[in-house]
DNA sequence: TATCATTTGTTCGTATGTATC
DNA sequence: CGATACATACGAACAAATGAT
């Protein structure tokens, strides 16, 4: 809890908070101290652990109740309301098919661990060891950005055969685990929600903009094996599904005033 | 400027200065008073002035660059990226399968015009008169709020034969057009913004929580047929999207924490 | 039912720092 | 440099919702 750098207390305070969540300390739909408690663990006044726990809440990350108090979010088990779609079959890849997109600067490949939010959408426990990789990329005729973070565990690049080297496209990957013998099914799922200030900065979003979380995860013969996460600025982008009737290709989009 | 309802003081502020921008008081791009300008007409504190202007830009309406003001925010939406995802073959209409949703309010039918959001999207032109519904459902378990339009061209109506009554189920919707002979196809695009104020209370949404916007167009022989648009705040829902290998019908989720 | 402690919501006053012009 | 404007932070007080007594 170094609150010194030279940055705004509540922002510092909020990362702070954030941080504790992120590493369990509060797992989802838990209570977190009260304000007050918050503010003298700090040694800083009421107004400043409100503005932190504002930021925190545009994130998502915490929902406050009036009169019980501040709530970790629990997107899986919480009131999350969840719209199906209809069920398909997949044609491609993840693709680009035009080469719009370029890379912003070099991947970043890291080990890591799961966390609340990564380990059950694996399967996984949480505080399993993984690779993790970031990207970061930029659609060329718009400059429209996009942040890309695909998360590995370690039993997938083995059964891929990836070794210490999981930096690479997502159609290799795809292509490595069938090679691999599994046999691949994709479950996709968009929300949204304000962006951290990292989001803000990385993604060049104007103020008053909600990011896209395009969340991916990739299932093999016995569970999930994969979870990619696309995030990119909400006013500049948007998701597209096509679903045809069986054996027939999609024929010409219905927006016309696009291109 | 009324001050005066049983509402917090910087809500009817925010809500006195979005009128007047509304009202083209303040135009895009021009400068809204100073704090202190804005305390001392209303007659209330400069926190309370600054609380209205933080809710005015989470709303994306005013921007505020320090030293210089709060500004109008020029809603210029530039080009936008559509990230196509892969998916072929239909398996099932739009549905609610367990019966969670249940109607708020009668659905509310009318007559409108195709205006430059719709009309391309159905590919017709601006101004075409179509049929409109607006319902507002609510999710039994959960309470989240979801607004459905639908906009029907008369064209459409004929050909399904609905006469001037379109106010029906979806599911009832598809089947009529199937049982005229249309081969139907879907296309789904998912996006997000942040709500307007009537959003916010029609869909209770807590501050500084965009709204998810899935906009379906379904299409038949030769074109749109009719579109679909859902909103819903974003902080308690998400879209899903199962993609399986062709033949084999979607296993479990790969969500574990969900029931 | 009524009361009470706890917790968040709202509002004020005040002071200081920092960017802009 | 000084004036203006926003950013941050503290302290204080009361209102309103909640849950337990």
């Amino acid at each position: 809890m170094d609150l010194v750098r030279p940055d705004a207390l509540y922002r510092q305070l909020a990362t702070a908070i954030r941080g504790d969540i992120q590493a369990g300390e509060y797992p989802p739909g838990a209570l977190l101290p009260s304000e007050s408690a918050l503010s003298e663990r700090y040694g800083v006044s009421r107004p400043t652990v409100r503005q932190a726990l504002a930021a925190l809440r545009t994130e998502g990350l915490v929902i406050v109740r009036r009169g019980k108090g501040s709530f970790v979010r629990d997107a899986a088990t919480g009131p999350t309301v969840t719209l199906d779609r209809a069920i398909v079959r997949s044609a491609g890849h993840y693709a680009d098919p035009h080469g719009e997109w370029s890379q912003v600067e070099e991947p970043t490949a890291y080990r890591t661990t799961t966390d609340t939010t990564t380990g059950p959408a694996l399967g996984m426990d949480e505080g399993e060891a993984a690779f993790g990789c970031d990207r970061l990329i930029s659609h060329g005729p718009t400059g429209t950005r996009a942040m890309v973070r695909m998360v590995i565990p370690f039993a997938t690049a083995d059964a891929a055969g990836l070794g210490n080297d999981p930096v690479r496209p997502q159609a290799e990957l795809y292509a490595a685990l069938e090679a691999a013998g599994q046999r691949l099914t994709w479950h996709e799922s968009v929300t949204a929600r304000m962006p951290t200030p990292d989001e803000t900065t990385a993604l060049q979003l104007p103020e008053g903009t909600p990011v896209l979380i395009i969340r991916r995860i990739t299932g093999g013969n016995s569970g999930p094996l994969l979870l990619e996460e696309t995030r990119t600025g909400a006013e500049a982008a948007q998701a597209d599904y096509v679903i045809t009737p069986q054996g027939r290709p999609a024929g010409r989009k219905p927006r016309a005033a696009k291109d």
